[in-house]
DNA sequence: TTTAGTGCAAACCTTTTGCATGGCT
DNA sequence: AGCCATGCAAAAGGTTTGCACTAAA
């Protein structure tokens, strides 16, 4: 039941990107559907793997840049040095990082999104993307 | 004279790091007080060897690691890939990137800046870090 | 003199790619 | 059938590290 669910809508989202639609890619999709979190290319490989063991490291980092490069998929790089996905489906949000578990939230701020277009404006630019992070500790008071 | 200027202003923040003061490491903090652009270390390499042929890649990698470690040199990562520097001396600012040239700006705003902390308190956080990049298009109008 | 820094080259790690085979459409 | 996708393994690109040697303190 949800396992139709979310290879429908993964299959919609392949046949968007003008891919075809695979056992792996399926696997790899469902992945995304399913995360909760920000999964790196490994991670993906790894639960991709768990649907169906024939996914390779190849198809994964192949399929994620297909989508990524397609603007079905977002690409972040929180910390450096490994990129990590999320579905572009989901609405537009800026992130929260604990630097100290490394768990990462989600907010949006329509204020920061218009104080953001003004300062673009007036340097006479139009904003194609933009990548706002805070990282930040709990406060202890 | 400018050199000394820099020389001195650069051992100071060698010793700050609790960093001997070499040759190489002179070359290589010259050429950040020097930089008006957000350069990586490949180009940081080059550059110091302008300065002192002798800078190896090992010693370029191993003093900027350390001193971004200590805190005194910001590290970037705008695009994915490459990871540039910056002092972290200079007061601090924003970046907004020209995706058509790749040249980036700074900017200031302290009504996003207040925002990004009562957001942060909101979760319950303290702000540790931040990171904000606008990548924009100039505006054709 | 002691201890940290250096260059060189090899190792690492994530991501990309060439190639022959396999499988959507 | 035709063409795209796959797995494997090798390559690439940026960064790190082991080691013997050199130089700052």
């Amino acid at each position: 039941m949800a396992g139709d669910f979310y290879s429908s809508e993964g299959d919609a989202v392949l046949r968007e990107a003008g891919l075809r639609v695979t056992r792996q890619r399926q696997a790899i999709v469902r992945v995304l559907f399913e995360a909760e979190d920000h999964p790196d290319a490994e991670q993906v490989l790894v639960r991709a793997r768990d649907k169906d063991a024939s996914v390779s490291q190849a198809t994964a980092y192949r399929t994620l840049g297909a989508l990524a490069d397609k603007g079905l998929l977002h690409r972040h790089m929180f910390d450096g040095g490994v990129t990590r996905f999320e579905l572009a489906t989901r609405p537009h949000h800026d992130h929260l990082i604990d630097v100290e578990s490394g768990e990462v939230m989600e907010f949006v701020s329509d204020e920061i999104e218009c104080l953001q277009r003004r300062i673009a404006a007036e340097y006479g630019y139009d904003i194609v993307a933009h990548r706002l992070e805070l990282y930040c500790k709990k406060r202890r008071s």
